[in-house]
Formats: structure tokens, sequence, C-alpha cells
DNA sequence: GTTGACGCGGTAAACGTATACCTAAGTCGC
DNA sequence: GCGACTTAGGTATACGTTTACCGCGTCAAC
């Protein structure tokens, strides 16, 4: 069933049809009408890959995250999903679990279905994605880490905003030993967070001196707390790189008998859905995935709309910004003195 | 850059660039080795749309789920999208949110893009997905709700299994008064979770009385934990329809004062992910995500793989089972007597 | 030495659609 | 009333592959 068959049955010719069936106005009322009958009696529907052949367009992106069970991501991968489906776009996703074979086979994948654009949201540089894809002039956007190319659009996320208002909340918590639990160094972001605590205790005269590294696990969270019940002079509050490690962190807590908040307080970052079924709920800085969606896909979509690569930068941000809920408390000895008063 | 070109480029005809790339074994190794060279000097890549025209095969398999941000899922489409990857397949992911609009637009990309087949993951009974893909004779796999006839297969779950081992384990730590917390009655799965417990309950003397219904969300197990506080005769544990109800159910005791699982013991099902990461973790029955995804991928690579829908049957069985975390314990009056002695 | 079989590679048609180009009919001005 | 201009719809080509079909050359058997 196809184009031709429609022709024959409304008496009319295949360009008619196609006219028609793409809303092309110059087509007669009555012809349009007669052909959308025949089509809707058939249940025809158009074959993409002809469209595609003929039209040099794939009406295809290409969504690169670091894993879809990492619970950033899934909320990602329904807005863009979404956004695209709204746009007569189809999407292409890989989830790279961090294998380079993966990534490679990826971008293979990606211009053998000539996508139109990608968008890659894992933190980490993968330079290797880039040979082939930057050879096609296919438009890029990239978290933080692209690198400054036309065609290549940068969403700048804002940490400091977010990490500064945890850090000053905590002090107004009377909160001075405030540790904070570090990504793995291979991800641009994680590094990006770290300077952003530091920046943020030093402006309000406190020392960030208390900071141990994790990977971003749930695993490496509750490894943390176990170094940090080991230092001699014990933070009471802590900011962890992200919602996993503060969860593992709540976990180990739990398994210490320390009660949080009152005995410690915990902030997370990401804001991942999770974070509110926590007990107690998780305070969190927030980095909207579907706003981070929302821009990667707009951005995208503009880039692909601009015929031949302009120099024109366009810059995006995203601003994260904390979220209260009920996994911080004023800091334990300053309450105990009040309480003794 | 096309096959011409390649072909131009190592002196032999289109044809035997394209059987080289595809590695038809009669083509001369001399020659053979010639248009490689030349594909990978020049980056070709070979458009799998003229591909997909030509062969009449679009190499691509859908995915329908529900949501994409409900825990259960995420670990489903890796999987899946992994499978199909190692297959030389691509996926077109659906997540319907339950919206019939969204469901009617999925099928028609869908056999715009002329998958090959579809599994549809989703547990409600979506009739109106079946039309246009029936008509089409586009191969489907369900999970339990599929309608019996050529070329769909079912994959059947068995729900009692995990269930009995559940009950039959608070049954053991001296629980009596066992409630259950259901799903939406909407969903056959969740009514067959129900219908598995009363089974379970009666098999061994028990009375399955206290059911509440709730809606396999945090909120609606945070709910159903205060329905059944209000109860005059309050059950010692609870079994939930899903993990999500299972961590509100949780989330409320701990607001109430309630300890888990000393004061009350809650078993959950799916196990995803999450459940590990709750405080105490979540003893839960098991219903393997990656093993249902390799179930349904299996199933609908042999479905297409099978010219000519045949008669022939086959059918899948997923098991669940049990496993035991620390949110159960002794039944809190039994546990009290024998302090007592 | 001729013939038949066979193996390898080239020629060309086909997949289903969009669209450049063309033709016929209609409109308008003089 | 006739020519120029507009307009609607048809004809035919192109998109980038795969593959059926064909032809040529080699080799063996007689």
């Amino acid at each position: 069933m196809d184009l031709r068959e429609i022709a024959r049955r409304a008496k009319v010719s295949t360009a008619t049809v196609s006219r028609a069936i793409n809303h092309v106005s110059t087509v007669n009322p009555q012809l349009a009408k007669r052909v959308w009958k025949v089509v809707d009696e058939l249940g025809y529907f158009p074959n993409t890959q002809a469209r595609a052949l003929v039209s040099g367009r794939s009406r295809i992106l290409g969504l690169i995250v670091s894993e879809i069970t990492n619970p950033f991501f899934p909320e990602i991968v329904q807005t863009f999903e979404h956004l695209a489906v709204e746009n007569n776009y189809e999407i292409l996703l890989t989830s790279t679990v961090n294998d380079p074979r993966r990534m490679e086979q990826s971008v293979r994948r990606m211009i053998e279905r000539r996508v139109e654009g990608v968008a890659i949201l894992t933190f980490g540089m993968e330079e290797s994605l880039l040979g082939h894809l930057r050879f096609r002039k296919v438009p890029l956007v990239f978290v933080d880490v692209g690198p400054d190319a036309p065609g290549i659009v940068n969403i700048r996320i804002n940490y400091l905003n977010g990490i500064r208002q945890a850090v000053q909340h905590l002090a107004a918590l009377r909160h001075t030993r405030i540790a904070f639990v570090a990504g793995p160094p291979r991800l641009k972001s994680a590094l990006a967070r770290t300077e952003a605590f530091k920046t943020s205790m030093s402006e309000i005269g406190l020392l960030p001196e208390v900071i141990v590294t994790a990977d971003h696990t749930m695993e490496g969270g509750m490894r943390a707390l176990v170094e940090l019940l080991g230092a001699h002079d014990q933070p009471t509050a802590v900011v962890c790189s992200n919602d996993m490690t503060a969860i593992g962190v709540m976990r180990e807590a739990y398994d210490h008998g320390i009660t949080i908040p009152s005995d410690l307080s915990v902030v997370g970052f990401d804001d991942i859905r999770l974070a509110q079924f926590m007990t107690p709920p998780l305070t969190t800085v927030q980095m909207s995935q579907r706003e981070l969606a929302q821009i990667a896909f707009r951005a995208l979509l503009d880039e692909v709309g601009r015929e031949s690569q302009s120099t024109q930068k366009s810059e995006y941000e995203l601003i994260t910004s904390l979220v209260l809920r009920r996994s911080t408390a004023m800091a334990r000895l300053l309450k105990d003195a009040h309480g003794e008063q």
C-alpha cells in the first residue's frame, strides 16, 4: 500500500497525493478531500524511510546519556522524548555506561541513521564521540564540556548558585564544621561542584577543610560517612556532590545510630525524584532535569534549524537552587547549649 | 559521500562495494580489501534509510512502556536497548503516561517508521493500540494482557510464586494479621497480585481480610497506612502490591513513630533498584526487570524471525520470588511475650 | 581444440516518496 | 478576441542502497 495505490484509487497523480498529504496549499480542496478519504479507508501511513531518503532529512535526533538506570536521567529522557514527538522527531537513545566501545558504536548508529543533531548529556568529556560527528557537521549540544566550535552549543550550569544557598542555609543553622563529599574527579561537573563548595565556604569565612572523595554512588556515600566519622573533629553537616551519595550517607548514618537531621544535617545535589521519598525527605540542590532536557532540545532544534552553521554563538544557562526538605536542622552542639540554659 | 563515490575511487562497481561491505563471500578478498580501504579513508557510513527502503526491513523495534520515570522501567529500557543494539536493531521508545492520544500517536510513529515488532510492557490492556498494528501483522509482545492471536505472544508472569513466599515468610515470623495494599483495579497485574495474596493466605489457613486499595504511588501507600492504622485490629505486617506503595507505607510509618520492622513488617513487590536503598532496605518480591526485558526481546526477535506468522504458539514465563532484606521481623506481640518469659 | 560449467563482478531495476519542471486551462488587459 | 501571465496538477527524476540478471573469462573434460 503506497502512494501510487492511493493515487490510482483517488484517480489523481502521485504528486497530488503527496501534496495533499503534506497539506500543500495549492491543491484543490475537492481533490484533497478525495485523497484523504482513500487514505483513511486504506489506513495508509507514509513510509518514513522513503521520505527521509528523498528529502535528506531523517527527523531523528540522538540522545546520549551515561546510564538510564541512574535516577538522574529518566526524567530527562522522558521530557526530551516528549518534546521530540511534539516536533515530529524521533529519538535515538544511547546509554554509554562509560564504555568506550558503546560510545563508538553509538556514534556509528547515529550517523548511519543520519541523525540531524545529538544531545550529549553525559557529564564526562567524551572526546572519542566527536570525530565522526563533527566531520559530518552534525549539530551537537553538550553540558559544560563541549569544545568551542561552530555547530556546537554548550549548556552552562550554574552550580555556584545552589551550592552557595546550601552552605549559607547550613551556616544559618549554626553549622561551622561542614563537610563535602565530592564526586569522581573524572567528571567535570563533580569538579565544578567541589569548587563551588570551596568558594561558598570561603565567602562566609569558613574553611572548606573536610572534603572526602566518593564516586556518586550510594556505596561511595556510605564509605564517605565512615571516613568522616573517623576524623577527630566530626562535622555536624555534610553537603554531597549528588543525591545518591547523600542517600548513602543517610543509610550509613542509620546503621550507626546517627539520626538525621538532629545529629547530622545532610544536603544532596540534583534533586532526583527519589530525594523526596527518603526518610527524612532530603534537602537538596535542584538541578531541574526537565529544564535541562528542555534547554537541550530547544538548543538542538535551533541549531538544526539554522542552515549553514553560522558563527553566531548561542549560550544557554541552567540555574541551580536549594530546595528545603527535612534532612537539615540546627547544629547539635548549639542546640544542646540552648536546651541547657 | 555514497556507494558510488566509493565505487569510483576503488575502481569497482557499486554492486561490488555493496557486497564487500556486507561481507558477501563471493567477492575477491583483494577487491574487498581495496573497497574497505577507501571506505575507511573517507569515513563512509551506509545510509540506513536507503537500505531499509530497498530491503524492506527497517531494523527498528518498538518499545512501549507506561512511564520511563517510573522506577520499574529504566532497567527494562536499558536492557532492551542493549540487546537491540547487539542485534543491529534500533528501538523506538514511547512512554504512554496512560494518555490515549499519546498511544495513538505512538502507534502512528511506529508504523511510519515501519517497525518490525513491538513490545508492549505497559500492564494495562490498551486495546486502542492494537488495531493498526495487527492490521499490518506487526509481531507484538505483551505481558499477560495480549489477545490470543497469531503473531502475538504473551509473557506470563507467575505472581503466585513470589507472593506465596512473602506470605509464608511473614507467617513463619508469627504474623497472623497480614494486610495487603492493592494496586489500581484498572491494571490486570495489580488484580493478579491481589488474587495471589488471597490464595496464599487461604492456603495456610489465614484470612485475607484486611485489604485496602491504593494506586501504586508513594502517596497512595501513605494514605493506605493511615487507613490501616484506623482499623480496630491493626495488622502487624503488610504486603504491598508494588515497591512504591511500600515506600509510602514506610515513609508514613516514620512520621507516626512506627519503627520498621520491629513495630511493623513491610514487604514490597517488583524489587526496583531503589528498594535496597531504603532505610531499612526493603524486603520485596523480585520480578526481574532485566529478565523481563530479555524475554520480551527474545520473544520479539523469534517472532520477527519466523516468516509467515505460524500458528505455533510460544509461551514465555517469568517467575517471581522473594528477596529478604531488613524490613521484616518477628511479630511484635509474640516477641514481647517471649521477652517477658 | 572445442564446449560446457562455473565463478566472479558489472549493469540496471527497484524500493516509496518529494519536487523540479512542464503543460493545459483559466484570467486579465488592451 | 488575442496574447501574456497565473495557476493547478501531471510527468518524470532523484534520493542511496540491494540484488536479480547477465556476460565474460577460466578451467576441465572430451
